[in-house]
DNA sequence: ACCTATTAATAAGT
DNA sequence: TACTTATTAATAGGT
């Protein structure tokens, strides 16, 4: 039988495919491609990263280190600022909103990916046929151990006592503003529930949990 | 002495560059690659992208194509969705959902919006200079309502009831994952936005197109 | 999904 | 920050 001479990578032009097929085939290993660098950035340079993408169909994918909501909100929250001359209304509302979207944010990855874990259990086999997990950070919540979801446990403890602690500082009156903290109010939510949950892979030199987001509360 | 035997590119392992000049310098580099990436893959296959990358120094960096807002807004909106719905695969077909094309037809438009950025770029640089002193947005918000804490904390309650019940139950590893992608219609175009198109700020609001904002490390 | 021949990206060095 | 060069990494076209 023949021979696999391939023709080997061809130089092709930027511009939009037209075989139906062929954008398919190539929007998925270059997506592929473009999660891997990110999440390579992401571990070399330390930076947070957040990539979404829009299929034409509407189809969404997305990729986030640590996570893309908290990337995106903090992206918005100095929209409005620039955008307004520094307006202290929406700059209050604007960190509010954020603080509160991250803290559900966190909470919500949890439980998605419990959820999704326990879901799962039911049907890899399946989905394994179709899939092959190509990088760490995309690994299946599927492996979480005991041990895994003990500390899984006790990162939410941690988060549980944090929001307390916030709902008590909120009954008392408080300065804010215009300083420069490194973070907002719930600043170390690097508590490590994604790590946690990565632990499924080998790569890891960072932490975090790289990977596909998903949106809650 | 001239002599340029260059070592040529090296290996590298994957993991947080400690010397911080060449850390900038690969960051540098790898998020212009990234950028490309990206454009490239709006081109090709005509999708929507948003990248966000937020430096440890808390600059921000920014590709988007139309415009990272747009896609941030309906990432945003659609999030709440998959809440609502709670469906695991519904989920993770969101997620890993590929599609196709739509088209290049924006890229007219990233043009148009390139030079509007650009002459803004001369605005900007006031703002420019702000945004990278301050983390400001970040402000120490202990302003969180009340009622919202409360809500986040009973899900918390419920949650680590979850993940208790999880532990016991869960000891059965398994991997995932698939993908698929339908596709959507759209034309063709032909033109080269990536280098063209290095923006000059933070700058919000209404820019941010096929564009880069950014700042320093 | 897996294979290769090629092209593209890029780590070092200037 | 922008080149240069030697290599590694990403991938287009096929199977």
């Amino acid at each position: 039988m023949a021979k696999k001479p391939s023709m080997g990578r061809q130089k092709i032009k930027i511009e939009k495919i037209e075989v139906k097929n062929h954008l398919q085939v190539t929007f998925s290993k270059r997506r592929s491609g473009l999660f891997k660098k990110a999440s390579e950035l992401c571990t070399l340079c330390g930076v947070e990263i957040a990539i979404v993408v829009f299929s034409p169909a509407g189809k969404v994918f997305s990729f986030g280190h640590p996570n893309v909501e908290s990337i995106v909100d903090r992206f918005l929250a100095r929209s409005p600022a620039l955008n307004t001359n520094n307006d202290p209304f929406q700059l209050i509302e604007a960190q509010r909103n954020a603080s509160v979207r991250e803290l559900n944010m966190q909470l919500g990855q949890i439980l998605n990916e419990l959820e999704m874990e326990r879901k799962r259990g039911e049907n890899l086999d399946n989905m394994r046929k179709t899939n092959q997990s190509h990088y760490w950070w995309e690994a299946p919540v599927s492996k979480l151990g005991l041990d895994e979801l003990e500390q899984l446990k006790d990162a939410m403890e941690e988060l549980k006592k944090n929001v307390t602690h916030q709902a008590t500082k909120i009954m008392n009156p408080s300065p804010i503003f215009m300083s420069n903290g490194p973070a907002g109010v719930f600043d170390h939510y690097e508590t490590k529930p994604s790590q946690a949950i990565v632990g499924a892979s080998n790569n890891v030199a960072a932490n975090s949990n790289f990977g596909y987001c998903h949106g809650f509360f």
